[in-house]
DNA sequence: GTGGGTGGTTACCCCGAGGTGAGCAAGCAC
DNA sequence: GTGCTTGCTCACCTCGGGGTAACCACCCAC
């Protein structure tokens, strides 16, 4: 989702769902995030593996920007093979706790 | 977001998140509902007044799909000129009280 | 030397969400 | 007759998020 950056957004400003969606609109985000709310501390062949149907190229596009907002902490080790760490900071984990509401919403819905 | 239904995804299927995503994945939609929160019972000129920056045929597509989600709730009274009335299902209301602790976090983060 | 495993990057393409601008129905005011 | 109002629809175009495939470094096992 591409900001709006109005200064006289009324809506727009306030409410700060906004600020959320713009961290969350990734196509895989919420479930990445999920996962490692489930799977604390998982390297990057494993979230491939937990999130059926993501390409590599994505899954990595998509970690790096959760990083650079904050939700998500990298870790590199410099070994061969490669190994790389990924799991929720602190405010990643609060994320995950607001979002949790709507998934329960969700659950309801399709169960309904 | 398209949706992934993939039986055998665990995360996917699970979380119910994904489900509400494909609710409020357009680009206004939880503007709408956060307008609609607090402006209840709305006419369509007065939403898109209230939403600086969406297309009138955005905010048609998106109430459409608001509507045909079960989330918002279309009155027409056959005049001229037309008169439209959009206002919250309870099943929209709940979906708004699962964004509220999102809005918080964003709102948080915003403040920083 | 060849293949596999790891965590990517790069180049390329595609489709659809969303934006732009016009038009329309029908009644009233002037 | 002209213009204003409201809630759309239609045709057209753009743009970028996401998908596809190939490639890379580096070491090990066979």
């Amino acid at each position: 989702m591409t900001t709006l950056n109005r200064p006289g957004t009324p809506a727009g400003h306030v409410c700060g769902i906004d600020t959320a969606m713009e961290v969350i609109g990734g196509k895989w985000k919420v479930l990445i995030l999920w996962a490692l709310h489930e799977h604390p501390c998982r390297r990057f062949g494993e979230l491939r593996r937990l999130i059926p149907g993501i390409t590599e190229k994505v899954l990595a596009s998509h970690m790096r920007e959760l990083e650079a907002d904050g939700v998500v902490h990298r870790v590199a080790y410099d070994v061969v093979p490669p190994r790389v760490e990924y799991s929720l900071t602190e405010d990643g984990k609060r994320l995950n706790d607001a979002l949790q509401p709507l998934a329960a919403w969700g659950r309801e819905r399709a169960a309904g």
